[in-house]
DNA sequence: TATTGTTATACTCTATAACTATA
DNA sequence: TATAGTTATAGAGTATAACAATA
């Protein structure tokens, strides 16, 4: 609501490193409590890996449309959309993206013609791949500052919190505005 | 970039209970690093904030707002926006809504007297009780799987992510569209 | 002339609804 | 008549730029 990638009055955590940030702690009561570093963090995170997928053109919603494509392949707009919890005409100008990139195709399905199934092209199993390698880039930088047996058990009481909170594994509730990343160190 | 409470292609996460899931993990390969989990329970717990002080009649800008009124009293709009990062014209809305409310008081500068002093009014120092509260019932209901020790263990574990990120205390990035809290469970 | 707060304008993004083609 | 996809329209939200008052 704020600003494009300024700290937010919301949780007033710190401002990525690429922003400006206003490096000093306001002054007065201040969060502490893990809720709030959860939202900090995780706020963080997506506005980070958005700037890695966003070096190889896409946005996140584009990298979890080309996930879903590629773990169900001819499946239909309705139902990604409907997976999704996105209205069916949001998908047309995402597909119409990744289609202009090469990287999906719609094809007619001969047994319903008004279904198009989606398929990764070559081009997008290779950018899936890229997609991967950011992904791990991604993690390791996140999680720098842990060792390994830290990193083990952030893992496993992350994993109960999500479990806890009944969250869908690999979905992703509102990535918002984060679809333009930040044009910071890309 | 998708939808307003479902779950989002991005990083693929579940949505938050109060919207209706699509429970089932969406088949292919799903995320399963700290990372996501990280990305996916920060934007659910934002969520879940957002509700919670929704229910007070604020957004969760408007609580950054009055956490740094209240920690500065008498500083300026102009401040404020440096400090959040917000464009100036942002925080005569975001006042006006606040004052609207008769949480926060305008009054002109003595010395300058081009300078509004914020100020909080009783209301205002009532209402971010109430929020505090609010907090508090949300940081248990995020770790509601978590024992103390456990929960204790997480906490030092995001602050040395959050301190190795240089992640300003107190400061979250990118709320982007959480100001309207969705009106599930309120 | 520079600065604070405000208002007006333009732009971006999304959902809703109307439309075409298939069934 | 119902459904898949598409296009057109409208609404919400934000930043940019122009403006008035004060310094």
């Amino acid at each position: 609501m704020i600003s494009s990638r300024q700290p937010d009055p919301t949780t007033g955590s710190p401002a990525p490193p690429h922003a400006a940030p206003p490096s000093a702690p306001p002054p007065g009561p201040t969060p502490r409590g893990a809720a709030f570093l959860l939202a900090q963090i995780g706020a963080h995170a997506a506005g980070r890996f958005a700037e890695r997928v966003g070096e190889l053109g896409l946005t996140p919603a584009d990298v979890g449309l080309l996930r879903m494509i590629a773990g169900q392949p001819g499946r239909s707009q309705r139902s990604l959309a409907q997976d999704l919890g996105v209205v069916p005409s949001r998908i047309v100008a995402l597909i119409d993206g990744l289609e202009g990139k090469g990287l999906v195709e719609r094809r007619r399905s001969a047994e319903d013609r008004r279904n198009h199934e989606l398929h990764l092209t070559d081009e997008g199993r290779r950018t899936l791949g890229a997609v991967s390698g950011a992904a791990a880039a991604h993690e390791d930088a996140l999680l720098a500052g842990l060792d390994p047996a830290q990193r083990a058990q952030l893992l496993e009481l992350l994993e109960r919190v999500a479990a806890e909170q009944e969250l869908t594994p690999g979905v992703h509730p509102g990535y918002r505005t984060l679809n333009k990343p930040p044009r910071g160190r890309g």
